[in-house]
DNA sequence: CTTGAAACAAAAGAGAA
DNA sequence: TTCTCTTTTGTTTCAAG
């Protein structure tokens, strides 16, 4: 299991928050000077507990679009009827993100189109593709609440079975 | 409405990949010098289609955790009851996203715990708090299949209705 | 759009607290 | 360990063509 300490989380919290600030100011942020801070950076993102760093762009100023959560039934249950399943959420553009629930047969997407009609569209083009979708539940987002966070890390670290 | 062309958009796609690209880098990808692109890049950003940079964070090399959705449906649908419900979203920690979705009655909470015990915790202590919450559907996710990618700009752009 | 110069930041290391 | 200080290298910013 990987040791971190308070200012490993806070250095955590600070690049979740504003991933391109300087390094000198990350130091200055978590109480530590440039050289120390720098290792322990160098060290998280060699761990892999940084995975990388993404702009986040603002959709609704690209043009009209809608989001959809989708909550999806399979045909079959076997181990190659999910494999090609997954397969294809990796192909379709639109969903922008995929997990695999509980239960063993179902999953739920995100989706993001310009508007329901194009959404209708694309799940129609998912049944006859043949993907294994057999029946679908769909949940139209009208508004962000909250965007996302980081979770309370001190209460996911510091604990026995982390790799 | 804000006109883009591929380039913005290509500047776009670049860094929701690797949002800490230096901008001589960044340029050569898109094809221009570093002035014009740097300049755009500004733009981008003043426009706030770029709304920040994150780190992302591998969670499960913190510790063990559990990701869950939940659809909840709220006691009452009067205007001051979902504010309430929005403000105590912003409050739970372990809340990571929230969505309000079509309806008028519902909401999709993601929910990071350690366990499925701390999240059983959680909601009982929503429902304790009495935030309105009357219902809820628990989706717990064993895999991820895809992460957060971009949905296809070019779809969103370049029609009427945009900023 | 290009060049190029000045200001600034990153990276790595030496040595002291 | 962490800190400060220093040097080299690379990056950002912006003015001028």
């Amino acid at each position: 299991m990987l040791k971190l300490d308070d200012r490993d989380i806070e250095i955590l919290r600070v690049l979740a928050d504003n991933g391109r600030i300087t390094k000198a100011q990350l130091a200055e942020r978590v109480g530590l000077s440039a050289s120390p801070c720098w290792e322990r950076l160098r060290r998280l993102e060699e761990e892999g507990i940084i995975e990388g760093y993404k702009a986040t762009i603002n959709l609704r100023k690209l043009g009209p679009n809608v989001t959809v959560f989708v909550v999806a039934e399979l045909n079959d249950h076997t181990p190659a009827s999910f494999q090609a399943f997954e397969a294809s959420m990796q192909r379709f553009d639109e969903v922008t993100a995929c997990w695999a629930l509980g239960g063993g047969l179902d999953y739920l997407m995100q989706v993001v189109t310009t508007d329901i009609d194009a959404y209708q569209r694309l799940m129609d083009a998912m049944l006859e593709a043949r993907i294994g979708l057999a029946r679908y539940f769909t949940y139209i987002v009208t508004k962000p609440v909250k965007p996302f966070t980081l979770p309370p890390l001190r209460l996911i670290h510091g604990r026995d079975g982390a790799e």
